[in-house]
DNA sequence: CCAATAGTGTCTGTGAGACAGTATAAG
DNA sequence: CTTATACTGTCTCACAGACACTATTGG
């Protein structure tokens, strides 16, 4: 029949309600570094990695923590827009590393209805936050791998912890990808703490090939400061020396010093931007 | 309102509608290695990547080449699911190398209604594949990048050849990620274009730094035929003595020899499925 | 002076890159 | 015997890992 028909016509007369129709959204994973007060003067802050999570305020899952997210207008927006937008909303930034994480879309993932959602992460440093979001809060988080594939997970924001079990299962004999399946949750709304774990998974399989963690960083910093960010991502100690070595091609010496730290100043880097 | 209700009550009154919503489709790049004979009965054959594409039979984009793809069933399908569902009916095949790709969702890129595409890549060895498939064709895949972010796509089929640029841009000051944006295309359906290239190049990046590549394996192989098929991914010719050395951990020996090729014959390896 | 971090010099071991050399089949 | 691939031995060079040593501040 469309044989006979022009691609103009065959769009004019096309309806497109013949097949089912969904809604999605988009959930973000703003990450960024906070810094936990030591006491000794001398001692530097012991830096972790932290995630923006926010309180629904509405079933389902009311009072629950969440990430921050919005449903997709699939009449003007792109996904991004629509995540650009909730970021906008939630702290009023614009302009910050944002990356496609995953598509999730268990079909029950959302018990009011057929939701897919498509994971985002942002990257940001967390200083240049001025605004203090109303039921927003930043949790400081601690991930534990163990060794049978089980990913343990405690979030802390100062006054109450969220802890979950994630399950890392191969999706492949030839040894590659895995799925994520949530284990033991019930203080997160929706599969958050899969799509979670999978959105820090994945910025730390990133750090060692790329310079995602500069988008964490303030605009001067000293190494010691980025090495110890490095540090926090990766989950290990890194030697000075070495380290210094690998990342001189990326960094700017200037001429500023960080002092009053009860030791040796050091210098300030910035991140060079050409190759 | 909603604070007098159960989370139970809140889902019975639900109303689903009041959220615009969309249909979902997923699209899939079915890779595999094809070998081009060469003439002279000493030398091996050369080693390309391929791709399988269909034939529209329908507007829009009628008699267009396209990637392999369907409309997704949002009550009773994930999109995995859905993924299986096309390959089974295009290939056959079941229980395959299958990875998410990327969700595009460019407003315009159907021009019937607004469709978010999840894309999929698959690895098979084409050699298991006895049906020929009505509509669908292997086409050789030729990539050039060019220096000033352009890559230059060439795909043959033996009677057809189908050419299309992509612009890369990078998406972020700190380097990182690329947007793909179609620079010229006429030969190809929809976005498919850019979602070649970048399902290429993510292959690409994974082959390093996994197994994917014994996914377009036989079961038997030898070093020689496998390591052209990483020159083929990684678009660069490897030194044996290191090849070697590095694959050692992650093939196994056996009895077999393959002979009759005009010189020396070789051992057939495994993959060494354990760790 | 002490404690803590800043920053540098250098040794060592690993492993990729390179290349040469030997082995062996078919024609 | 020739040709083309199979397979191994070994040298080199780059670089991460490790550690020691010096520098410099606030208290």
């Amino acid at each position: 029949m469309s044989d006979y028909l022009t691609e103009e016509e065959f769009l004019k007369n096309y309806d497109s309600s013949i097949y089912d129709k969904l809604s999605m959204t988009t959930d973000i994973l703003i990450l960024s570094v906070s810094s936990k007060d030591s006491n000794n003067y001398r001692k530097t802050d012991k830096k972790m990695m932290s995630i923006l999570l926010v309180k629904r305020d509405d079933y389902p899952y009311k009072d629950k923590w969440c990430l921050p997210g919005g449903f997709l207008n699939p009449k003007t927006e792109t996904l991004e827009d629509c995540t650009k937008r909730v970021l906008k909303r939630e702290t009023n930034l614009e302009d910050i590393y944002l990356e496609q994480l995953y598509t999730f879309d268990r079909i029950d993932r959302d018990p009011r209805m057929r939701v897919i959602s498509t994971a985002y992460v942002a990257l940001i440093d967390k200083n240049e936050l001025k605004q203090d979001v109303k039921n927003a809060s930043w949790f400081d988080i601690t991930l534990i791998e163990e060794k049978d594939g089980v990913v343990f997970l405690v979030l802390d924001n100062g006054t109450e912890t969220i802890s979950f079990e994630v399950n890392k299962v191969l999706r492949n004999k030839i040894t590659d990808r895995y799925d994520y399946i949530s284990n033991k949750n019930n203080m997160l709304a929706f599969d958050h703490d899969v799509v979670i774990v999978s959105g820090i998974e994945k910025i730390k399989e990133k750090v060692n090939s790329s310079d995602i963690v500069f988008n964490m960083m303030p605009e001067y910093f000293t190494l010691g400061e980025l090495q110890q960010v490095y540090e926090v991502l990766l989950g290990k100690k890194l030697i000075d020396a070495p380290f210094r070595r690998i990342i001189a091609s990326k960094v700017e010496k200037t001429e500023k010093m960080k002092t009053g730290e009860g030791h040796r100043p050091s210098y300030l880097f910035k991140y060079k931007t050409q190759k």
